[in-house]
RNA sequence: GAGCCGUUAGCUCAGUCGGUAGAGCAUCUGCCUUUUAAGCAGAGGGUCGCCGGUUCAAGUCCGGCACGGCUCACCA
């Protein structure tokens, strides 16, 4: 603990100094109060098909034994008889404990159970007469006191911030905060196996870097105190998953971390994770083909069909799914005219006349991103490729062939959101270097998202990478989407909050 | 960074016109051997986020601060 650290020192209330007795009181009787040697034969979903199929006279006839163990989430006395609720990984099991069947001693236990103790039961399974499977209990052990009462059990813990704050708390009472973060694994796993069944190689690359590069980004920077080295925390792994492009690895992906030193929103974290991915000898329609595919499969999954909710909207996945220009959608969306667009100068009219509280001291291609954010994007809300990306915003990626101030690149919008971006890869070491330099002016210029230049990036297109096309899907966005999630922070497990309190 | 809103018992929340604080769950005591937010009877529990101000009197009004939420700004 750093020296201007102070240990925080909380005044037990009532209800902690009344669990801490009853574990002293187990603890001074000679008790092992922290046991480890409950073994638990069943799950709660296990001790459920234990049961299934069985009447109520077989499982009367045939006992099922069981050892169970979990969380006792309510706790329903009836002097002596009672019925909890233990809570396992899988779910909640109902436990009826008698005096008369496990005896005074472990009845006096039982007694001092409170809600929130891990405990191990054992004793075979039967139903009540409400027909609700139940564990008739033998045996019963602490397996870990909880010091600290739980929230309310009807209303659970509401505050947001104590939510994110102790998300442990969150993940006990609120079923269904455990079940996006569930639907945020099965999604990871999802992927690994999609991009593994088209021989694509998973790899590591480095998160601390000197030359944070790959993304219009601010870095956090870092140091190293044996190399006496500053160190940025990557904004993106793009530059040397390219440089494994040159390798001869065909076909990588990396599904990790990465750190933007910029603002905090319902969409932004510092640290997000993103899965990016290239494939030699394809293009970025290929890509196109590849994320629909991706998103497809998934819905399949955890959704169980191609119709979402979100935000308030249903988004249909069925494919294909529509394509617009940049141009395009500033006309659609925006209520633009062909003039409006045709120029520097009409676009910037047209920003004004609409009083965008946008820069329009910028070149063409950065004023048309920006007036697209500004009129378009929010009303993306079916699955959208956008296309016709200016070159001027893209340093990395490749010329098109017939528009050579444009770039073959696609970000895709779902929900108003940008959920990918995509495009086929520069491999002209001349054209990179030269947008490098173009970065380093704009950079000198002031803007610190600009990237800095990467000789060895440079060099590593001189020895040749095989024309490729490559794509980032930020994770996050994708968990919250298709858990219809208002808050990046739902579906980040511990968010970045200002520490306090 | 700006605007708006919030912070009251362990949790979820009330709190009127400024008059020294309430409910439900949880806790404690007693009763209760098939309950389902179990029930019945009783009890304890508060730095009203923090600091200052106005006032005879502040949870309540005013100012500042902290933390959080939303919106905006920022953000390929």
């Amino acid at each position: 603990m750093a020296d201007n650290e102070t240990p925080i020192v909380e005044e037990d209330n009532e209800q902690v100094e009344v669990r801490k007795h009853k574990l002293a009181k187990l603890r001074d009787g000679g008790q092992n109060v922290y046991p480890n040697d409950f073994k638990p034969t069943h799950s709660v979903t296990q001790a459920v098909a234990a049961a299934e199929g069985a009447s109520d006279d077989e499982l009367h006839a045939n006992h099922r034994e069981v050892a169970v163990a979990g969380r006792i989430m309510a706790i329903r006395r009836m002097g002596k008889a009672s019925f909890f609720q233990i809570q396992d990984r899988r779910g909640r099991l109902q436990v009826y404990a008698r005096k008369d069947r496990i005896g005074d001693d472990a009845y006096g236990l039982f007694q001092s159970f409170d809600i929130g103790d891990l405990v191990g039961v054992t004793g075979h399974l039967f139903r009540t007469k409400t027909k609700e499977l139940t564990v008739e209990a033998a045996g019963l052990r602490l397996l870990t006191k909880c010091l600290r009462p739980l929230p309310e059990k009807w209303h659970g813990l509401a505050d947001v911030e104590a939510r994110y704050r102790q998300r442990y708390v969150d993940l006990m009472v609120n079923p269904e905060v455990r079940d996006v973060f569930e639907k945020r694994s099965r999604i990871v796993r999802l992927l690994r196996r999609f991009f593994e069944d088209r021989d694509f190689l998973e790899v590591e690359t480095p998160m601390m870097q000197s030359i944070p590069g790959g993304a219009a980004a601010k870095p956090f920077i870092t140091h190293h105190n044996a190399l006496d080295l500053e160190l940025h925390l990557r904004v993106a792994p793009e530059l040397f998953l390219k440089r494994l492009l040159v390798g001869g690895f065909e076909r990588v992906f990396e599904l990790n971390r990465n750190f933007r030193n910029e603002g905090i929103s319902v969409r932004h974290n510092p640290e997000f994770t993103m899965v990016e991915f290239y494939q030699a000898y394809a293009t970025f329609e290929d890509l196109i083909q590849l994320t629909e595919e991706l998103f497809v499969a998934i819905a399949n999954d955890v959704a169980g069909g191609l119709q979402l909710p979100y935000n308030g909207a249903t988004i249909d996945l069925t494919r294909p799914w529509q394509r617009l220009t940049i141009r395009d959608a500033i006309l659609v969306h925006g209520g633009a005219e062909e003039k409006d667009v045709a120029n520097l100068e009409s676009l910037q009219a047209f920003a004004k006349q609409r009083g965008l509280k946008i820069d329009l001291d910028v070149p063409y291609g950065k004023l048309l991103v920006a007036v697209f954010e500004e009129v378009a994007e929010a009303k993306l809300i079916q699955p959208t490729f956008l296309t016709g990306f200016p070159i001027e915003v893209s340093p990395l990626a490749r010329k098109n062939d017939q528009d050579p101030a444009m770039v073959d690149r696609f970000e895709l919008y779902i929900g108003g959101r940008e959920l990918a971006n995509a495009f086929s890869e520069l491999n002209d070491p001349a054209d990179q270097r030269q947008r490098f330099l173009e970065q380093m002016q704009a950079r000198a210029a002031g803007d610190e998202e600009a990237n800095p230049i990467d000789d060895d990036y440079v060099r590593a297109l001189e020895y040749g990478m095989p024309p490729a096309a490559g794509e980032g899907i930020g994770i996050d966005r994708l968990v919250m989407f298709f858990t219809d999630s208002a808050s990046i922070r739902d579906v980040i497990l511990f968010p970045l909050l200002r520490p306090h309190r």
